[in-house]
RNA sequence: GGACCAGUGGUGUAGCGGUUAACAUGCCUCCCUGUCACGGAGGAGAUCGCGAGUUCGAUUCUCGUCUGGUCCGCCA
C-alpha cells in the first residue's frame, strides 16, 4: 500500500510536502463545512482536515481503515497536547479501506472499560498507545539484552519446550504423548537442566529469552506462561558474574528508558533484608525499617512477648489520625503473615499510650522511648513471635502498607539491590524434610560445607536475587559442580539413590565427565518491563495475557477437545467437579 | 484450598424495600468553518449476573451459585 510517513513524525518542517497516510479513524469531529479526522497509527496521531464539499466521508466512522493524500499545512492555533499538534494535512484524497462496527470499548489511553472487557476485545485494547508503549519497551529491553549478551560473548540456545517432568518446584504444564500413550512431556518450568547442560557441553556463556510455565496459582504480577531473561556462564565467581550482570541492567535501563544506573549496585545480606526491612526483597526507596525490641523487653511479664523476635516500627506524626479501625485493619494485615496479633502504642505529650501500657514496667516504657527515639504524635508497631518469617514478613507488610498510604515513595525512582547469602535450605513442616530454598542444584558457601551434616538450617548458598523497587526481577546462584557435594545435598533432602537416579538420573551422570565451574540466573522479563512501563500489573505488558483464573477471556482457552482427540491420546475424562 | 471486594443500557458508574431505574460516554438523526475528549438539539438502547428465600411487593435484604478483581496458601 502506498504510504509516505508515519503519522506520529510530521512536524512543522514538514509544511508543504505532499504526504499519503493510512491507519485508523481515531476521532471524527464533523463541524459542519469542516471534518477533522485524528488519524492514529502505531507512531501516534496526526489531524486530517477535510472539506466535505469536496470529499463525501459521511460513512466514515471511529476505527475505519483509511488512506490519505494530502499536504502538510501549518495549523493557526497549534494543540500543545500532540506532538504533531502544531500541523494538519488538509486531504486531497480520502480512501476508505476498511470499515468497523462501534468498538466495545474506547481506543485510548483513558478508556473507562474494566480489564476484562479489554482483555475479551485484546485487539482492539492493543491500538491504545499506552499499551503499544508497554510492548516497545520490552522490545527495547530484549534488544538490549541481545546486545550487551553478543558483545559479551554469549550465544543464544533455544532449549526444547517439550521437556521431562522435574520433581520439585512448580506444579508442571503436561503434555500427553500419542506416540508414547500414558507418558507426558511437560513444559518446562525454566530451562534450567537444559543450560546447566549446555555448560557441561562447553558453550561457557549462554542464554536465551525463554518462554516458562507454572501451573500454579495467579497474581497480579504472575502468569502461568511467562518470560525469563535466562544466563548460565562457566568459570566466573559470584562478584566476577554479579559485575557481568550488572553491565546488562544497566545497558537495559539506558536502551529501554534513557536512564542511567549507577554501579556497582548495592549488596544486602538475606538476613539483613528480613531482619531490617521484613522482607527478601526489600523496597528501600523509604525508610520504615524494623527495629529490634528484644533487649527492651527482656524481662517482660507479658507472655506473648517471651519469644524468639520482638520488633517494631515507628511511624512518625500518624498516631492522631490512628483511630479503632486503622489499628484493626493493620492487625487483619498482620494476621494474613501469621502472627496472632499487634501492639501499637502511641506517644502523646512525651508519654507513651495505649492499653499495653499496663504489661510495661516504667524502666520498659522509657527504654522503648530511648530505643526508638520516639516522638510527639509517633505511633509504633510492635510484633513478636517465634518465627522470624511471621515477625519480619508481618511487620514489613505494615511497612509496605505505610509506605503506600502515606505516599512515601516518588514516582518513577528506581531502586536496584543485590541480595544475596541465602539460606540453604527451608524446613518444611508438612514434609518434615529440608526442601531447597532455591532448587537442589544450588552451591553452598564453602565456609558452611561442615555444616551440612551437623545442621543444615544454618548453611548458606551462593545465591542471588536482583530486587528492583520491592520486586523480585531476577534470580540465580552458582551451581554445584562436585559429585560429593552434591550428593551431600541429596541426601540432606532426603533422596534416596533410586529418588535421585529416577529424578535427575541423566542429569547426574553428565556431571561425570568434567563439568566446569558454573553458575547463572535468570530475569523475569515481564516484571523488568512492568517495572520500567510503571506498571504494577503484569497482564499490562503481555500481549494476550490471561486472567486470574488462568483464562485467556479472548480465546477461552484452555478448551475442551474431540472425543477423537482424547482417543489419539489415549486419554479418558473422568468425573470431576467442577 | 481460603479471605475480602465487585457484578445495573454497548462501555463505565449512581441509586434504592414501592422510581417512568439516574448520570457520563458511546451509538443514530439534524444544525454548525477552526475543532482537537469540539459544541448545540433530538432519539434509540437495561427483563439491574443466575437461582432460591424473606416480603403484599426485591435491582435493593438473606442464602446459594457463577463470573471478575486483590490478597494469603502455593509459585525449588
Amino acid at each position: 500500500m502506498e504510504r509516505s510517513h508515519y503519522n506520529g513524525t510530521l512536524r512543522l518542517a514538514d509544511v508543504g510536502t505532499k504526504v499519503t497516510l493510512v491507519g485508523w479513524v481515531s476521532k471524527r469531529r464533523n463541524l459542519g463545512s469542516i471534518v477533522f479526522i485524528d488519524l492514529r497509527d502505531r507512531s501516534g496521531i496526526v489531524q486530517v482536515n477535510v472539506d466535505p464539499a469536496k470529499i463525501n466521508i459521511d460513512s466514515v466512522r471511529n476505527e475505519y481503515v483509511i488512506q490519505v493524500k494530502g499536504t502538510v499545512e501549518a495549523k493557526e492555533v497549534p494543540n500543545k497536547n500532540l506532538p504533531t499538534g502544531e500541523i494538519e494535512v488538509v486531504a486531497d484524497e480520502v480512501v476508505v479501506v476498511n470499515s468497523a462496527d462501534t468498538t466495545p470499548l474506547i481506543i485510548a489511553d483513558d478508556t473507562d472499560a474494566l480489564e476484562d472487557t479489554r482483555l475479551k476485545y485484546r485487539y482492539l485494547d492493543l491500538r491504545r498507545p499506552c499499551l503499544q508503549r508497554n510492548l516497545m519497551i520490552r522490545h527495547k529491553i530484549t534488544q538490549a539484552v541481545h546486545e550487551y549478551l553478543d558483545n559479551n560473548d554469549f550465544i543464544e540456545v533455544e532449549t526444547p519446550i517439550l521437556t521431562l517432568s522435574t520433581p520439585e518446584g512448580a506444579r508442571d504444564y503436561l503434555v500427553p504423548s500419542r506416540v508414547h500413550k500414558g507418558h507426558f512431556y511437560a513444559l518446562p518450568q525454566s530451562p534450567q537442566i537444559s543450560k546447566q547442560l549446555l555448560m557441561v557441553g562447553g558453550l561457557e556463556r549462554y542464554y536465551q529469552i525463554a518462554r516458562c510455565f507454572r501451573d500454579e496459582d495467579l497474581r497480579a504480577d504472575r502468569q502461568p506462561d511467562f518470560t525469563q531473561i535466562d544466563i548460565e556462564t562457566s568459570f566466573l565467581d559470584q562478584d566476577q558474574f554479579l559485575t557481568l550482570m550488572e553491565g546488562l541492567i544497566q545497558n537495559i535501563f539506558r536502551k529501554a528508558r534513557g536512564i542511567e544506573i549507577e554501579l556497582p549496585l548495592r549488596r544486602m545480606e538475606y538476613n539483613d533484608a528480613v531482619e531490617i526491612y521484613g522482607s527478601d526483597k526489600p523496597d528501600t526507596r523509604f525508610d520504615l525499617k524494623l527495629q529490634d525490641l528484644k533487649e527492651v523487653f527482656k524481662n517482660t511479664t507479658f507472655e506473648g512477648f517471651k519469644v524468639q523476635y520482638v520488633k517494631g516500627i515507628v511511624v512518625n506524626d500518624v498516631a492522631d489520625k490512628t483511630s479503632r479501625k486503622n489499628i484493626d485493619e493493620l492487625v487483619d494485615l498482620a494476621k494474613k503473615f501469621g502472627l496472632k496479633g499487634l501492639t501499637t502504642l502511641k506517644v502523646v505529650e512525651g508519654k507513651l499510650e495505649g492499653s499495653f501500657l499496663k504489661f510495661m514496667s516504667e524502666e520498659e516504657q522509657s527504654s522503648l522511648m530511648s530505643t526508638l527515639n520516639l516522638k510527639n504524635n509517633d505511633l509504633v508497631i510492635i510484633a513478636a513471635s517465634d518465627s522470624q518469617h511471621h515477625c519480619c514478613f508481618g511487620l514489613g507488610a505494615i511497612r509496605s502498607f505505610y509506605a503506600k498510604k502515606l505516599n512515601l515513595i516518588k514516582p518513577d525512582t528506581f531502586d536496584l539491590l543485590w541480595v544475596v547469602h541465602w539460606p540453604m535450605f527451608e524446613y518444611s513442616e508438612e514434609q518434615q524434610r529440608y526442601v531447597s530454598a532455591h532448587h537442589p542444584f544450588t552451591r553452598p558457601c564453602d565456609e558452611d560445607l561442615h555444616l551440612l551434616d551437623e545442621d543444615p538450617s544454618k548453611v548458606y548458598a551462593q545465591a542471588y536475587d536482583i530486587v528492583i523497587n520491592g520486586y523480585e526481577a531476577g534470580g540465580g546462584s552458582l551451581r554445584i559442580y562436585d559429585r560429593s557435594v552434591q550428593q551431600k545435598i541429596f541426601e540432606v533432602l532426603g533422596f534416596s539413590q533410586e529418588d535421585i537416579q529416577r529424578k535427575f538420573g541423566f542429569f547426574i551422570d553428565a556431571f561425570k565427565y568434567g563439568t566446569p565451574p558454573h553458575g547463572g540466573m535468570a530475569f523475569g522479563l515481564d516484571r523488568l518491563t512492568m517495572i520500567l512501563a510503571g506498571t504494577d500489573n503484569i497482564r499490562d505488558v503481555i500481549a494476550f495475557p490471561k486472567n486470574l483464573s488462568a483464562v485467556c477471556p479472548m480465546s477461552q482457552a484452555p478448551g475442551v477437545v474431540d472425543e477423537q482427540q482424547l482417543k489419539d491420546l489415549g486419554i479418558a475424562i473422568t468425573e470431576f467437579e467442577k
